[in-house]
DNA sequence: TCGTCAATTCAATACGGTTTGAAGATCATG
DNA sequence: CATGATCTTCAAACCGTATTGAATTGACGA
């Protein structure tokens, strides 16, 4: 069907090795030799066969994306489509392919063994890590380059990474809500198993501590992200005999949520109670214009998809280089969902 | 590094070619000799090389998605990962790959050409098709398996398609607000050049009609679906002399703007202005419950996917088995969104 | 005992590339 | 002109699997 090598070698009268170097770029080639080859190449269409090429190099030009589907948590969430879409440009640009590999919470391991077993991928790109996430030392075990997405706790081995200071990003907006004059803050998190939402927690208890402030359990919850949770939420504290006058969200549509809530009390947001939510940067989840609708921590999710394929793939290249780590700050975008505290 | 079926083989005393044939269940091997291989290769944790079996047999066993990044219209939406993640169940499950290749939208074409002359894949994944869309014919004449989720139109030529009854849920959602005495119907559709949305206009349209009432251009929007286009077509529409009683919308999100926009204006969703959307049963928004917030149009984009893909693994399997269609029907829940019109 | 046949196994080749080591052609040098 | 060095090209082997056609073995019937 495709034009394969030997065949363009027989058309112009010469070796397959002569024309894999020419087209190869290798400098042992005439000049006018490798102009014809690649004249021809360009004629014919000739695109040389993946699976053989990979076959005889051993490298495969390919990255893998494992998704676990499971009961009891959706890693198939709007910042996962954005951030894969951000990592498949870094991946094309390099000439790399990724594949995507849906499999069972059970079978996971397997399935990273399996597809490096079969030779078919150069590394692997980490979703969604928990807090001491076993990925870790089952990927360094096996020797092959991966990076995640994110990082984890309590783990003693140095391996890739590339976050968001979640951190820092939540003690910056639980200090910028306190500094105006709000005390009670609630949090509501995303599953704190995860360990996005456990490290923002850390920032929301920092920020609370460094203001002399007192975690209360009744402003703290956590859950899957989701529009009803954002709204349930907030009616169920502002019930409370001291309810907070200021929310921080994990997610867009959580804050939907909270707005719903708001507005259904009879009250302003920004003005009567305080939101501010981390915004990853989503197309169709949009809050720009001269002034946001929310005040929020932003973060490109598709960028750091990008730069996150580019360190594995530098790593797949080199997997001497060290472990490649980078985390990214978020920018604390003033909206109006914010003000005083009543 | 991995083992190799001529180690294997060697390990064994047996040629590769027995090996092969044992582990691939050839009727020609001797039982024993065969539980022998098998037992080795499990020992061994012995996993074919992909490359080397598909440059041997000629098939690729992997599915590519093409995704156009534009900037005109970001494909990277909610229901695209929904439906990724679906179909990666059937191929994983079949022993399938799957490819997902982000390009730019000149480089489309040439990216289908590619990964058929590479070699790289069986068949391809067509997903948000336009109206009259160039691929059906472009991946037609290539030969090669291929399946649309959604349809297209004007074109003669036949192809296989999993689509929802677009048309028809429309019709009949409008229909269910007629018979609640609403006359004054808007309709908040995606981007109409997409055939999906263009499908739904129709199905309003035709509902309108059958009873008798006249489109009215002021109440019939197209956008990029987000929450604030669903809460800007609100606010603007109520504005109108004679405004909308029901609303049409064409996603949760979009369906989440309008809401916003009746609570801001002081007007109850279900009593005063009825809202019917189109759920794609997202687990990330929800809308289910003993009775579901919004009275929807319902059909898992999920299930979809795993259809879809399935219908294409029987296309590469048996190219000649036509083109095969399925059109799977919405379920019309109501919920607390709809009402006698006032 | 010999030929036939079925049951097993194997050597050789193919898939489409890359790479190694050697050979042929060209040129300058002494 | 012989020698060696430099360019340029090529035949052959290799990557890890599947498959074709032939070889080996043992059983069976004549």
């Amino acid at each position: 069907m495709s034009v394969t090598l030997k065949q363009l070698a027989a058309s112009l009268g010469l070796s397959p090795t002569t024309v894999s170097r020419a087209l190869n770029g290798f400098p042992e080639v005439n000049a006018e030799t490798r102009k014809r080859v690649q004249d021809a190449a360009e004629r014919a269409q000739y695109r040389p066969n993946t699976r053989a090429k990979s076959l005889a190099t051993g490298r495969s030009m390919a990255i893998a994306h494992v998704i676990p589907v499971s009961t009891s948590h959706e890693i198939v969430n709007p910042v996962f489509a954005d951030f894969i879409a951000g990592a498949g440009e870094s991946y094309s640009r390099a000439g790399y392919e990724m594949l995507l590999r849906v499999t069972s919470d059970a079978e996971e391991a397997q399935t990273y063994r399996d597809l490096i077993a079969r030779g078919a991928v150069d590394g692997f790109m980490v979703q969604a890590p928990k807090i001491s996430d076993p990925r870790v030392d089952l990927l360094s075990e096996m020797g092959v380059p991966f990076v995640i997405h994110g990082r984890t706790s309590d783990i003693a081995r140095p391996y890739s990474w590339l976050d968001i200071n979640n951190q820092r990003s939540f003690r910056r907006a639980t200090r910028f809500l306190i500094d105006l004059g709000h005390r009670r803050i609630a949090l509501i998190n995303g599953l704190e198993h995860l360990d996005f939402a456990a490290r923002r927690r850390r920032g929301y208890l920092e920020g609370l501590e460094s203001a002399g402030i007192g975690p209360d359990p009744d402003l703290m919850r956590q859950a899957e992200m989701t529009e009803p949770y954002g709204y349930r939420s907030l009616t169920e504290m502002m019930r409370l005999r001291s309810p907070p006058t200021a929310f921080l969200s994990s997610s867009m549509i959580v804050a939907y949520g909270l707005r719903r809530g708001l507005t259904d009390l009879g009250l302003r947001m920004g003005r009567d109670v305080s939101v501010i939510t981390h915004d990853d940067d989503l197309s169709y989840l949009p809050n720009d214009g001269d002034v946001p609708v929310f005040t929020a921590t932003r973060s490109s999710v598709r960028e750091a998809g990008r730069r996150a394929a580019q360190m594995l793939l530098q790593l797949v290249k080199d997997p001497q280089c060290g472990p490649l780590t980078e985390l990214m700050e978020t920018a604390l975008t003033v909206g109006a969902s914010t003000g005083p505290a009543p």
